[in-house]
DNA sequence: TATATAAGTGTAAAAAAAACACTTTATAAT
DNA sequence: ATTATAAAGTGTTTTTTTTACACTTATATA
């Protein structure tokens, strides 16, 4: 950094805001809250804070979602660092945008209350502040291209799932309707699933198998990535 | 960012850090410099600055680039935020990594030796300060990844060039030997290639033809994306 | 017991990728 | 002039991957 000595340097915030995915009853949403403050008090916009001295973003992206959650644990990962002077009115503002995948099952419900936040199917979210929006378009290429290139799922679903609610996650995220024979085939050649005995009953009268995902096998082909066209 | 408000904030320095590549002689490169200022004086490292309140970081990595290379219009692409806590030792300083791709014929060698920078192919570049190895490490995997899915060269070779040199390229990005015939099969499926009837003969006795990319198609195929199992 | 509903299953055709070796051309050496 | 040299140039076959496609099964409910 020969440009600048540090003494002379500008310093500046530093916001992380987060897309928070999960996925319910077929639909990909994301979690919004409504702003209880200015600028832009009442409107919609990404789940944010600002960095503090002591962490870094991993650790402030964490306990920003935690505060609106309740969870930990969370899969979580840098998206991009939005720069554009003016892209918060108050004050030059640096953000660094995070998504993270959620069970949607798992979240503190009275919390996300407490917040004032809600889910939102995608197509149905309203407009957010700021650069928000180009935010979730990128987390949504991000999720998109994460898809094709590694297993998906076990964030998103609950633990016991069937094979249809995978293949409608997928179907969610790629924005596509799969076949069904195709989709069990790449699946199954993955090696990552464990299909139990158990059958989920709730939603056809002949049931479907439950599975779960071979957690070791999940993280080998998460590691090794791969090339899915689907 | 409902967790603070702006004024409780920290504010941070924020450097802009840049992984050059440029391609000579068959090998990849990186353009390293020998900071002239504490700490670390002496050591190589990327080339550097500090983000400024009145620019973006886009903006902030060009004129860090120009100020080096005395390039402009550079491909530039931003890679990933550093926000360990001691990662630089002097400050509390973030770093946002950019890698740039450039034809290494165009820069301007003085500038770049009265900045003690130095080419070094990528197996013999020297350890870098704080975490510029690391960056380095993932700017290499960006570029790999970007050469599977985009067409890549038009801003790594000089305009016209052959088709050896640009298997080299890919060779150099990807790390593999290729096949020559299904190279220039894959390469001319794209479309996105003229061939002149100039020939090259300082390497070989029959010459090699020279030829330089449709920029229209080639554009094309960077937005639209592809697949390149190769 | 008949019906309705979603689950489950395999194969053939098409497309893409990988493997593979000889001929051509111009220069340099004799 | 002839020959040797060195890299460029060129297609086809095999293998793998992807896509398209339709009927049977299981169980709850009427």
């Amino acid at each position: 950094m020969p440009l600048n000595s540090y003494s002379k340097a500008d310093k500046i915030l530093l916001a992380v805001d987060s897309i928070i995915f999960g996925f319910d009853q077929g639909d990909l949403k994301i979690l919004l809250i409504k702003r209880d403050f200015e600028p832009e008090l009442g409107k919609w916009s990404l789940m944010g804070g600002f960095l503090k001295k002591d962490e870094n973003l991993d650790e402030a992206a964490i306990r920003i979602l935690h505060h609106l959650t309740g969870l930990r644990n969370i899969y979580m990962e840098q998206l991009y660092t939005f720069s554009k002077i003016d892209r918060d009115p108050a004050e030059r503002t640096l953000s660094v945008a995070y998504y993270a995948l959620i069970d949607i099952a798992l979240h503190d419900k009275e919390l996300v209350q407490k917040n004032s936040a809600k889910w939102f199917s995608l197509d149905k979210a309203p407009s957010l502040i700021f650069d928000h929006n180009r935010m979730v378009e990128r987390a949504i290429a991000r999720l998109k291209r994460r898809a094709l290139n590694k297993p998906i799922g076990f964030e998103l679903l609950p633990p016991k799932f069937t094979m249809r609610q995978l293949q409608r996650l997928y179907e969610a995220i790629l924005d596509k309707k799969l076949d069904k024979r195709n989709f069990i085939n790449k699946i199954n050649s993955l090696g990552i699933l464990v299909r139990s005995n158990e059958k989920d009953m709730t939603v056809s009268k002949k049931g479907a198998y439950l599975y779960t995902f071979d957690k070791e096998k999940y993280d080998e082909k998460v590691q090794e990535g791969f090339n899915f066209k689907i």
